[in-house]
DNA sequence: TTTATATTTCGTCGCATGACGAAATGAGAG
DNA sequence: CTCTCATTTCGTCATGCGACGAAATATAAA
């Protein structure tokens, strides 16, 4: 039941919600989630290792990025309600539209200078 | 988002989260639930106005005492798919079945010593 | 191996949160 | 009206959290 309240602080976060909603469009590496969320990589990493920590998310490593995928396939039978309830809600707001448009013209390439 | 955010935030609390099980089984008021948490009054009376104040729950004032009910009737869908989702869990954590056990000897005139 | 770069970890800062007790509020009871 | 008592609000404290930049780590490229 502490672990249940962890679930829920996990997303308790404007930001992490945005990163969920982000990672249901596609998988996507540090960089790429810090240029759209604007915040210094420190930050984003540590969103990141908390979303993965309570089993929304995992990390898959290519190369010198590494990629952060929603965990859509976990066990845990809330983690994966609370999945399904965060993406049928639209989250009509703006934020979350405008992440969505970053997403498709954003490049790790060119963002990490590569 | 940000007022999604705050839903999770109001079900981040372990205490919180027992209260919305408590509250599955019948209303409540204060020194109810304070005696079976074993917290301050105004500790608890700040955390029903959290989950107050997001709408998983409402008071119904009954003379001196403030009962507070489950807010079932809710029309935001995501407040009563959390809600649905909460009841479907058994929380199978013993502090839950034992808070359950004290609901039904709980008596708020004894409790309160009126 | 050395260099470059994507990410994580560390240290710090200000602010939010959960806890408490004391004081204020509000609604019967006398 | 005054008293009682359930609850809320206030002030305070310790701790947690989100933000940052700097330093450490890890992997690719040279």
């Amino acid at each position: 039941m502490k672990s249940t309240a962890k679930l829920f602080k996990a997303l308790s976060d404007p930001n992490r919600i945005r990163i969920v909603k982000m990672l249901e469009v596609r998988p996507l590496c540090v960089c790429e989630i810090t240029s759209i969320l604007n915040l210094a990589t420190s930050t984003v990493s540590k969103h990141l290792s908390i979303l993965k920590e309570a089993g929304f998310i995992f990390e898959q490593k290519e190369g010198k990025w590494v990629n952060y995928h929603l965990n859509r396939a976990t066990q845990n039978p809330l983690i994966h309600e609370l999945l399904v309830l965060i993406a049928k809600k639209n989250m009509n707001a703006p934020i979350i539209q405008s992440d969505r448009e970053k997403i498709k013209s954003v490049d790790r390439m060119t963002l990490c200078g590569s």
